[in-house]
RNA sequence: GGCGCUGUACCCAAGCGGCUUAAGGGGAAGGUCUGCAAAACCUUUAUUCGUCGGUUCGAAUCCGACCGGCGCCUCCA
């Protein structure tokens, strides 16, 4: 399979270190808010993209990193007077919730930047001892100009960006582009103790040492947003490979953003909606269809009607579902086994799954695979159980595992109360009789109140089945 | 200024040299089924892919110029 590398700027066959095993790491969250649909947008299509890894028999271990120590985290600390563990420890918890509500699949490992700063540390003290860090006054700086291929991952280069002058010329650095490694501490700040004084880690360290911790010092996979690339990846390579002088990550991926009218979406524009809001309107495998139904690394946009769009796809597919689940529980089945080949879209899917996850194509596939199913049902009235069978595994491996745009044990939502079948069931039969002495308006009202209630009937040749909205 | 992304129907969007006289979703119109709805299915909705040139037997796909939109270069998925 090939994975478009942000290193090399190509698509790439995709060879792990170790197969089967895959080690993917993610620029996770810093918790200091809710995160928003943009970024709910990355940790999706991350997800995705280890869902279908594990499905091509790869082990992967996936870690995402919470950035607990941060300037935001401690300026809200002080906005609203409350320490700055329990800002952190909120917002991660809603985090996960967040997560778990778009039914993004837990990774492996949370790690906290600030349960690893004894490895922090270590990266730091690696690279001052090799000359490609300083200390000035408790603060760590990292010398950009001793990493030889600094800028290779961005493809910018020392010379432009020092001409680009928007870096600010700050403090006592050798050189404007050098970052920080270790920030002396300030009054009432988060901080430890360290070989430089008291002060707390910069940004990019974190995932530098986390990831080999947790991952090794050779990872395969590492993911974010296209904002990361320059110049929190950027520095990650430079430390990393500086300090343990091989190759760091074989196959960096990055997803483009979310934006609203043309703009990226952001908290610092203040044009962002949060997941948890967007989570109120639309559903999980609404949001997911939508993301699902463009590549993954270019730009796209956010809006109502966009998401209604794909609302309303995810209704599509959930009929589908629901209608081969009532000839799957129905008591009796035919003896036709239709010729419809079943293999063939998974062969399909699996080629352009294959090819740097082209969700969109995948999705289209599926869209394909229903409409092609639904029209040889109406067809045929003889089918056998086996063949719905065989069409809900394939939609259950695509749709649901790989994609998770539809949920087939969730379709049947629960009654409310054990006689609610029984009732909505009676009045199904009294407007039956009501339509054989075609007193339609009563039968219609019947109809109506239901939907009223959020029970939908559906009339059809072979009677009368009701859903629930 | 540097680097990168992007311009395909009413909207979103795939395709990136011949399998495509351009997928899929949404919308709209007509039809089948139905007492009527709903669902489902069928048909229609880009002779054309920002513009102009070039390469090629062949281009939405490659090259050049031009015109738009966006992002990064400063914390941000």
């Amino acid at each position: 399979m090939l994975i478009y590398n942000t290193l090399t700027k190509r698509k790439e066959e995709f060879i792990p270190i170790n197969p089967p095993k895959v080690t993917m790491y993610m620029c996770g969250p810093t918790v200091y808010d809710y995160f928003h649909i943009g970024n709910a947008r990355s940790f999706i299509m991350a997800d995705i993209v280890r869902r279908y890894l594990q499905f091509k028999g790869f082990q992967v271990k996936l870690v995402i990193n919470i950035t607990d120590v941060d300037d935001k985290i401690i300026k809200k600390s002080n906005d609203e007077k409350k320490p700055a563990e329990e800002i952190a420890g909120f917002y991660s918890q809603a985090f996960f919730e967040d997560l778990e509500r778009l039914k993004v699949k837990p990774a492996d490992f949370y790690p906290k930047a600030t349960l690893h700063l004894a490895e922090m540390i270590e990266v730091i003290k690696e690279l001052e001892s090799k000359g490609i860090a300083y200390n000035i006054d408790g603060n760590v700086f990292y010398d950009v100009s001793k990493f030889d291929t600094y800028g290779k991952l961005s493809g910018k280069n020392l010379d432009e960006l020092e001409a680009g002058a928007r870096v600010d010329v700050n403090e006592k650095k050798k050189n404007p582009l050098d970052f920080s490694l270790w920030k002396r501490a300030k009054e009432g700040e988060m901080c430890w103790d360290s070989p430089w004084g008291i002060g707390r880690p910069g940004w990019h360290i974190e995932c530098s040492a986390m990831s080999t911790k947790h991952l090794g010092r050779s990872i395969d996979i590492h993911a974010g947003g296209n904002d990361l690339i320059f110049p929190h990846h950027e520095n990650e390579i430079a430390q990393s490979e500086a300090a343990f002088e091989q190759k760091f990550v074989r196959y960096w991926m990055h997803f483009g953003f979310l934006n609203i009218q043309n703009e990226k979406m952001s908290k610092s524009l203040g044009n962002f909606f949060t997941a948890r809001d967007v989570q109120q309107k639309y559903s999980a495998e609404a949001i997911r269809l939508f993301f699902a139904q463009t590549n993954y690394g270019g730009p796209l946009n956010f809006s109502d009607e966009l998401l209604g769009a794909a609302q309303k796809g995810t209704e599509k597919i959930i009929n589908f579902a629901e209608r081969l689940e009532e000839e799957i529980t129905k008591e009796s089945s035919g003896n036709f086994y239709p010729n419809f080949d079943v293999k063939k879209f998974f062969g399909e899917f699996e080629k352009v799954m294959d090819d740097d996850f082209n969700t969109p194509q995948a999705v289209a596939l599926i869209f394909d695979f229903i409409r092609s199913a639904n029209k040889i049902i109406s067809e045929n009235d003889n089918i056998q159980k086996e063949f719905y069978l065989e069409l809900k595994s394939f939609l259950k491996k695509t749709a649901e595992d790989i994609l998770g745009i539809v949920h087939l044990d969730e379709l049947k939502k629960p009654p409310m109360f054990f006689l609610e079948n029984d009732l909505i069931n009676l009045l199904i039969n009294i407007r039956e009789n009501l339509k054989k002495e075609k007193n339609y308006t009563m039968a219609d009202l019947i109809r109506n109140k239901l939907h009223e209630m959020g029970i939908i009937l559906q009339d059809s040749k072979t009677g009368t089945t009701f859903k629930r909205k």
